[in-house]
DNA sequence: CGTTATTTGTGCGTATGTATT
DNA sequence: AAATACATACGCACAAATAAC
């Protein structure tokens, strides 16, 4: 039943793998051109269809732009920030450059509004505080909430049970590789709220200062939520950002 | 060059355009059980290939999910709300149930910072003003700000002439029609900010309240900026909300 | 300015694999 | 075990856009 992030058996999404890291690792920097499909198709030894859906992926998740009659261009790194807050695996990404440090450690509360959000029968939940820090700056304060049956899976990281400790992970990612299956979605809504006083003094702010909240609320394959996840961001170092394009983009650029 | 947004010569389109407006009007409610590939696929004369690439675009736009063995079935509606800011799509939509209100009518104005943010080489743009109303409420206080070349395109249209004209469209819609192409991309970015008093007033909130800032730049197929659109939203009536997914998301779900 | 070669886009047929009932 | 339904893969033909001649 266990299902694999990485391991793709499959033909097209192998093919994708691979051209995704080329690109991503500039192999095709600068917005150069891609092989061919004939030729991609006959140096992997598979079929162009099998190609073209590769492309597709590729092109959904804003690697690469195709034009009818040119070929398959490498899209420019700043139209590839699509890729930092638009998708499940831009979230799990977000490590990649920032840390989490341990404010409250993982334990198991009681709180009402959480647990109805988590659609719970009972009101007794793990929760877990911490903040997240960008080059040593703490940028954003976030409490995440979880069903005891997930949270339960988290006690024995020595990691989430210490004050002050750091790492450089997200708590979904650690949710996910200890589920049986994946994050497929989560629901996300953004506001401004008065930030509470213990959040205000990891931060540095005022407390009652005007943050922005954003709210995540992820979900399983099977529609359960397995996370709530509260961040508090000052609005003076952190902006949230996306790209937003239309669906079926197949269009000429530059 | 002008391509419609609409007609779809393509069979998997038009097959998809159908298929979306069922499961949106609720042909399908509940989650029912779409028809299978098969019976598509004989019932519109294509091939079972053509039905497949259609159900791709649906899966993509969450309009359904599919699970093997089972069947495909129309997504929950709370699951829908995907489309509502997720994509090019959904902005152009955003008129169906809300009406625009001019505050300030379309002019040549000269506004450094909003003509930089435009890429324009002289300061002197046009900038409209105005208020969106959602059930007579005012949610939103908006001003766009457009290169002179787009501008002046719309200057023959009477609504955004008259203070206090209201229409059921929006800008961005009435921006592209006007246009020799079509709308690709839009970069985004929510924040929070101190409202100015001139659009305090006009949504009725206190000068200085802190409220959510939402910034749009939309680029036409050659990568050029149409509009800049500055969006001031009362978050007691107002929250931004996407639901995220998995990218090459074809899991069970409930 | 048309012609031609290249490259991607669309459509169909078929075979086989895998998940669910 | 069998039937159903979606998933992957390959092959082929032709259309449409682009660029070079």
């Amino acid at each position: 039943m266990a299902r694999r992030t990485d391991g793709a058996k499959v033909a097209y999404r192998m093919l994708a793998d691979q051209l995704r890291d080329e690109v991503a690792s500039d192999v095709y920097a600068g917005g150069r051109r891609l092989p061919t499909e004939a030729e991609l198709a006959s140096s992997h030894r598979v079929s162009r269809q099998t190609v073209r859906r590769a492309m597709q992926e590729l092109v959904a998740e804003g690697y690469v732009y195709r034009v009818p009659g040119r070929g398959t261009f490498a899209a420019d790194r700043k139209h590839r920030y699509l890729r930092q807050l638009g998708s499940i695996e831009d979230l799990l990404n977000l490590a990649v450059d920032s840390e989490l440090e341990v404010v409250t450690p993982l334990q198991r509360r009681v709180d009402i509004d959480a647990a109805s959000r988590l659609r719970l029968d009972s009101d007794s939940l793990y929760c877990l505080t911490f903040r997240r820090l960008h080059q040593g700056a703490p940028v954003c304060h976030t409490s995440t909430f979880h069903p005891p049956a997930i949270g339960r899976t988290l006690t024995d990281i020595p990691e989430l049970a210490t004050v002050g400790a750091k790492t450089a992970t997200t708590i979904i990612g650690l949710v996910e590789a200890r589920m049986d299956g994946l994050i497929v979605a989560a629901d996300q809504s953004i506001t401004v709220g008065r930030v509470p006083p213990e959040a205000a003094r990891e931060i540095q702010c005022e407390p009652g200062a005007p943050l922005l909240r954003i709210d995540r609320l992820y979900y399983d394959e099977r529609d359960r939520p397995v996370e709530l996840a509260i961040n508090w961001y000052n609005p003076d170092m952190y902006t949230y950002r996306v790209r937003l394009q239309r669906s079926q983009h197949r269009g000429t650029r530059s």
